[in-house]
This record gives structure tokens, C-alpha cells and sequence, in this order.
DNA sequence: GTCTATATAGTGATAGAC
DNA sequence: GTCTATCACTATATAGAC
């Protein structure tokens, strides 16, 4: 869509796309440079290796989803208010971009290193785990005063992530083996955002 | 586990393992033949070719998926235990098999012709269709006796999957990103065995 | 049934011309 | 910055010996 000028981007851009679309195993640097219309050399010129190249997307995709996760968790609503909202903007934003789930779940699940990158990089950074302290003690009041039921911070996270992200990693399925349209899979989309939320919000109910 | 004598068989075995922990693309006859000791060869003289012989291991998870499926539909008992036990089965399969859903997920995902070839042989196969109805049937049934809310199969069907799938998909990242044992693995998934019961009984309570 | 050998094509990566 | 040419490898698949 944002056609770039410069090659480097432009290379960027198209081997996004196939790596979002085929993985990165089933992605060659030959045929990036087929789509970007360039030499396969000039693929490694700008960014060394296969894996560099893949490196610097996939962390581009992490981050914003992390930046994603962060964004909502700073909500001052009712606790009802805030799961509505957080999983609204989980849902808008794979909306957007309904290939990153399945992309980051398939190199993290078939590339061991990459688990062991993002622990080192992320899961022991300070600020991430102040996150979930936040999130923790968010959760812990919000029992105290009664306005939801006793629930492990980490459970509901699960449940969250489950029923967003499931929606997106089977939607090629649903969209060819029920034969719907791209109106239709946008429906269904709207559809299950507001089921998940309904469905939360009574899980959570005391 | 079950070592064959047959070498047919045996290279079956090998392709399976490989295919569930790296995915079609980065496995190689090479590799199969390698670690089962024979020739590369021998692989293609059995299957011909690597796609075929994945196909027959596909083709087996799959039909081994909707039977546990169709099995799981078959209960008399009120809808609490039936929603129970199902789910209890999912569970207890995945565990025996925690690669497949990652696996069947990787190859229907990335490669449309696999979704075609499931359409085609499946979802147009009456006999599914009929197991359909007859879940919607019930449902409908247990809703005019007010033993459940209204609420859409496809919608139940959905919530289930993705609560159950996605707890195994994860499961990777829930080990090293977390650097949790075996043990922890195993508590886990029990833990979130009984937590998505407890979840959907209180979704589909009135 | 299992092997060796090989055809054919594709891969990631680099050297060097312009 | 972009190209051509090429290297060393690996891939799938097949032919033919035993």
C-alpha cells in the first residue's frame, strides 16, 4: 500500500508482506527481489543476511504490539469500561493487520532462538514486568471492592489473548471453508469483538 | 514411541515428528531420511513425493481431529456435563498431542490449496453437515428448557476452540518465556482445563 | 527393497564491474 | 546504488545397479 520510493524500504515492504503471508522458511530473497523488481543482490546489499532482514521486521512487530498491550492497560475507567476498550483495541488494531498473530506465533513456535531472544529483550526488561504489577494490583483492588470476581491476572490475560487472537489465526479457514466474502469476514469480525466482550465481562462478573 | 520394522512405515513416523516440530517448508526428505538411516532415496520410492507423504500424515491428523470431535458430541447427559466432558476430551487429546493444533493451523494458514482440498472433502461431506444439526438441535432444544441462554452453536463452537487451541499453540512460549518445567507445563494445562470449563459453563449460564 | 549416482533447479551469499 | 556472474550448498526427484 505505501509505496516507498527508496529501494531499501520498498524491499522492506515486500518481504514483509511474504513473510507475514508464507513464513519465513517458504520465503526466499530471490523472490523478494522478483516482487520488488530489483536483483536478489541487491536484497543482501542492503540488508546482509535472510535472517537479518527477517530480524528487524519481526522486532518492529513485537514492539507494537507491546506498545499495544501498554496503551490500554492505561485506562482510569470501571474495570468493565477498561476490558471493553482493551479488547476493542485488540480487535481494531489485528483488524489492520489480521496476518501479525499468525506471523509472530509461527516463528516464535517453530524457532526456539527467537523464544529465547524475546525473554532476554523483553521478558526481563523492568519496565514490562512494572506492567503487569500495574495490571496485578489494577485487578487486586478492583476484587476488593467488589466489582469482579476473584480471577488470576494471568488467567484473564490468557482468555483475552485466546479469544482475540484464535479469531484471527482461523479466519483464512473460516473465510474459505465457509466461502464468505471479505463483507462477511469483516461482519464476523464486529460480530466476535462484541461476543468476546459480552463474554469477559460475565466471566468477570462476581 | 512405536518403532515399526517397516521401513514405510518408520519414515512415516520420522516425517510426522519432523513435520510437527519444524512445518512442511523447513523439513526436508534429506532430513527424514537421515534421521530414520536409510537413503533419501528410499523416501521418494514409498511416497513418491514430499508433498504426497505429507499429505497422507495430514490427511490422518485431520480425520483423527473430527472424530474426537464427533465422538465428543455423543452425550446424553444435561448440557453442563456435556459442555464438561468435551471439553475435558479436547484437553486431554491435546496433551497426548501438542503439536497438532500448531501444525494443522501452520499448513491450512499458510497453504490455500490444503484449505480447498478440506472444503471439498469435508465441510461439502454430508455426513458433517448432519453432526452440525444435530448440535444445533440440541442447543436449541436445551435453550426453549431454559437450561442455557440464547446463544449461536457457531458462536460456542468458536468460544471452545479458541480457549482450548490457543492454550496449546502458546504452550511454547508459556515454557521459555517463562522458563517453566515439564511439571509447571502439565499443572498449567490442567489449571486452564478447569478454568475454560468453569467459563463456559458461566457464559452459557441464564 | 535398498542402494549409488546424478539430473535439474533453487538457495543464500559474495566479488567485482559500472 | 545497482547490476552481472558465480560460488558452494541444498533441495526434490529419478534412473539404474544389485
Amino acid at each position: 500500500m505505501t509505496t516507498n520510493d527508496s529501494m531499501e524500504l520498498r524491499i522492506r515492504e515486500v518481504a514483509q508482506q511474504l513473510f507475514f503471508s508464507q513464513g519465513y522458511a517458504a520465503t526466499s530473497t530471490t523472490q523478494i527481489a522478483r516482487e520488488v523488481g530489483c536483483t536478489q543482490a541487491l536484497v543482501h546489499y542492503y540488508y546482509r543476511t535472510k535472517e537479518n532482514l527477517f530480524r528487524q521486521i519481526f522486532l518492529e512487530q513485537v514492539l507494537a504490539a507491546l506498545n499495544l498491550i501498554g496503551r490500554s492497560l492505561a485506562n482510569e475507567d470501571s474495570f468493565d469500561r477498561f476490558v471493553e476498550q482493551a479488547i476493542s483495541m485488540y480487535f481494531d488494531a489485528l483488524m489492520g493487520n489480521p496476518r501479525l498473530p499468525f506471523f509472530v506465533l509461527e516463528e516464535l513456535v517453530s524457532n526456539p532462538e527467537r523464544r529465547k531472544y524475546l525473554r532476554e529483550n523483553f521478558v526481563k526488561n523492568p519496565s514490562y514486568a512494572l506492567l503487569y504489577m500495574q495490571f496485578d494490583a489494577r485487578m487486586r483492588q478492583e476484587q476488593r471492592e467488589g466489582n469482579i470476581v476473584k480471577t488470576d491476572p494471568f488467567d484473564l490475560m490468557m482468555t483475552i489473548a485466546s479469544l482475540t487472537v484464535f479469531t484471527f489465526l482461523s479466519l483464512p479457514m473460516y473465510r474459505d471453508l465457509l466461502s464468505r466474502t471479505d463483507d462477511q469476514v469483516k461482519d464476523y469480525i464486529l460480530h466476535r469483538k462484541a461476543e468476546v466482550i459480552n463474554m469477559v465481562k460475565k466471566i468477570l462478573k462476581p
